[in-house]
DNA sequence: GCTCATAGTTAGGCAGCCTAACATTCTTCC
DNA sequence: GGAAGAATGTTAGGCTGCCTAACTATGAGC
């Protein structure tokens, strides 16, 4: 239970990659200002997008509380891009289901959305898009082991 | 002007990118439980770490305005880990500037975020490890670009 | 010295998150 | 089958952080 031993090597990444983050937060929070559609609702709409899911399903992915994925999903039900019904398998869930206009907004604002990544990605070089492409797997890795 | 013919493998990269960060974003917010200091105090101590600032460069730095910023300064005013003093060349401006508490207090949060990120990084082998480090600058230079 | 730009602060409002309390439905166990 | 408890959402109320607009005070230029 004592934390592990420090390895300065291991902390030095560790600090690396803070100070990356940090940036890197304040770059997605500037593609942000996509028009309309903030950052967790595109979440939340990718996730209907596969399939309807419950309301505590949202809050479990985006990280947040089930009364604010309420209020969320209510905002979305009222612009036309979610519709929300009883679960016929049991009546105390509600499913979030992407209608088409939503389905719509979606698909457009990701391409907005990778367009402009995109435009970022091609002031690099070839060997830089390489490492961070093999990077991104990683990174995702990370992500993960919080599970 | 007009926008740059869709390269499709830049795309696929950008919408893998584009999701990574999403991730992180997440990874980051479940990170920044540090207690009492929130991410964007970190950085606002970090700044005044190096040498102490006006108001307006903390909000340019934090991407915020600046009256955001004087309320965020002034709690860390209140809570003793910075000082506001006039600029001696410009009796307008107000220095930003780290207290010995301030100083403390933010190598300390560091130390602790450090370690838990050391946690996450320890679980990757050094083939990943590698990976990961080689990409931190390009993902600087990423966001550099905005500028 | 008047005018205009610059640096911060104050005031008021909005969005997103939280906890607590509640209604409804499902599950379990007798 | 019925009571007790667990699970799913919603509503109510509050907090924080951000914003714009309006204001004060100082600096800079003609």
């Amino acid at each position: 239970m004592s934390p592990d031993p420090p390895d300065p090597q291991l902390l030095d990444l560790a600090q690396s990659f803070r100070t990356t983050l940090r940036h890197t937060v304040f770059l997605s929070r500037s593609m942000d200002s996509d028009g309309d559609i903030t950052a967790m609702q595109m979440s939340t709409l990718g996730m209907a997008a596969d399939a309807p899911l419950r309301v505590s399903r949202v809050a479990a992915n985006l990280g947040i509380r089930v009364p604010s994925a309420t209020e969320q999903i209510i905002k979305l039900e009222q612009a036309g891009l979610v519709s929300r019904q009883p679960d016929p398998t049991d009546s105390r869930a509600v499913l979030v289901k992407l209608t088409a206009q939503g389905r719509a907004a979606w698909e457009e604002a990701g391409r907005r959305r990778n367009a402009r990544v995109a435009a970022l990605l091609a002031r690099l070089d070839d060997g830089e898009r390489a490492t961070l492409a093999a990077a991104l797997p990683v990174i995702q890795k990370i992500n993960h082991t919080l599970g």
